[in-house]
DNA sequence: GCCAACGTTGGC
DNA sequence: GCCAACGTTGGC
């Protein structure tokens, strides 16, 4: 899951109460699909920095609820508004995801494109702007690998 | 700041 | 249903 560090970092993960946020805003029909269709309760995140110095995968997270609507659709105060949504009829899923681990080493973008055995990761793909993107198992532990964390 | 890639909108 | 125009994302 892709975060600008301005708007939510992984630092404003871990200062939230339980360590855990609702993962409102997404407002990308194919990125919503993956929390609405595949995620499930206790399913690994990689909580990446976009749009920052670093890039970096920051951390680990982990989904610890089911799809529900974004309540943040239904208020015209927000920036996430969306006036096409109804109670009835909502639009936008979200999940609720709370903080594992905070890397002590970032993984940098940089170090994720040297290395041949992540050479497949939608992340550095091309054109790949989905904010909510499914990692291998592969991928997952070799993050970590390079985070110097085992994998849980 | 630039711009390529992608997604959405809306007229037809 | 097509597609041009426009807006956004996000790396560089």
């Amino acid at each position: 899951m892709k975060s600008e560090p301005d708007a939510f970092s992984i630092d404003d993960l871990a200062s939230q109460p339980d360590q855990t946020t609702h993962w409102e805003g997404v407002r990308n029909y194919q990125a919503r699909n993956y929390m609405r269709d595949e995620m499930k309760i206790g399913d690994g995140v990689l909580f990446y920095h976009s749009n920052a110095k670093p890039l970096a995968v920051a951390g680990t997270a982990r989904v610890v609820s089911e799809s529900y609507p974004d309540p943040s659709q239904f208020d015209p105060d927000s920036d996430y508004f969306d006036e096409k949504a109804t109670e009835k009829n909502p639009r936008w899923q979200l999940v609720d995801v709370k903080l594992v681990k905070k890397f002590d080493k970032p993984v940098l973008r940089d170090a994720i494109k040297n290395e041949p055995e992540l050479a497949d990761m939608l992340l550095i793909k091309k054109g790949s702007r989905l904010s909510i993107q499914p990692v291998t198992a592969a991928e997952w532990n070799k993050i970590h690998e390079m985070a110097g964390v085992d994998p849980e």
